[in-house]
DNA sequence: CTTGAAAAGAATGATAA
DNA sequence: TTATCATTCTTTTCAAG
């Protein structure tokens, strides 16, 4: 009664920061620095894809290259109960609304808007803020990032878990 | 008095969005998409790359699936003028946080954090209140997400900029 | 589970338009 | 800027340990 099906081992913890530094980097490469074969290496990350442990490869942008200059979150609040369907509707409507989730706290939920400059940021507000149910909303600009923007990247170190899964350090 | 050295056309935007979506697509495969050599998609991407429109290749994972399963941003409140640099120090200090920003409104700073768990978020949330100037924080735990994660994934629409040169959408 | 060989496909650099 | 071609490297499948 110890591990079901190999789910997650130290190899595995290192193809996936491997991938996660560089998504494009060879089979063969990845197997070298971690000692395996590129044959071996390819199993292993066809299975971690199967298992959704990987979901898919991304190239990662600066969004001031491309004219997004301006980012902020926002706080939603709603009238009433709001019913998260619902919510998830409002936000596919718009395209500025690159996440978004239902928090704990005062506001029903939290999301992360881009847009090119902060014109463009109240019009997307304003939007946003004449959907149906939507009461109020409170928007932190974004200044300055304290860390290399890192889309989530970088598995490090083994973190406990359950029995004999193992966690990666995410950034 | 146009466009000074090409800096980001229509072809540009169109390979950025094929590798946002697939960064481990091979430039043949994104050339017969638009009508391009697998070379001078190469060579784009390669220009792209010394130009940091595109900043690297990642690998996109499903926190949970690492043993992630707590997710929060949390409010950060400093003594007296928080500098940046100060902030960022600290921040560096704990692999939990994965972005951090200074932000208008109340709060000093911003941060998203990531826990194994609700006993493990505690923790981190305890460490990073001894800091020394950290006066007070405010946390917002993440219930559900309202969107397909998305590491800003997805180049869509040009929008104008400045002059001449466009943007893609995110997402 | 693993490796290693072999065919198919991709990346890269030179050449030329 | 672009495409084509040749070389080298990588991916992928297969047989087998």
């Amino acid at each position: 009664m110890s591990n079901k099906a190999a789910p997650f081992d130290e190899l595995d913890r290192k193809i996936v920061a491997a991938l996660i530094a560089n998504a494009r980097a060879s089979f063969a490469e990845i197997g070298a620095a971690i000692g395996l074969s590129a044959t071996a290496v390819k199993r292993r990350v066809d299975r971690m894809r199967e298992n959704e442990v990987i979901t898919g490869f991304t190239a990662t942008v600066r969004p001031a290259a491309l004219g997004w200059r301006t980012e902020a979150y926002v706080e939603v609040y709603c009238e009433g109960a709001a019913p998260p369907r619902r919510l998830a509707e409002v936000v596919r409507n718009h395209p500025e609304i690159t996440a978004a989730m239902t928090v704990t706290g005062g506001a029903d939920a939290l999301l992360h808007v881009r847009a090119t400059d902060v014109e463009h940021f109240e019009e997307v507000l304003e939007r946003i803020r004449a959907e149906p149910f939507i009461r109020k909303t409170m928007s932190y600009l974004v200044l300055s990032h304290l860390l290399p923007d890192s889309a989530e990247a970088g598995a490090r170190e083994p973190a406990p878990e359950g029995l004999g899964e193992s966690a990666a350090d995410l950034r």
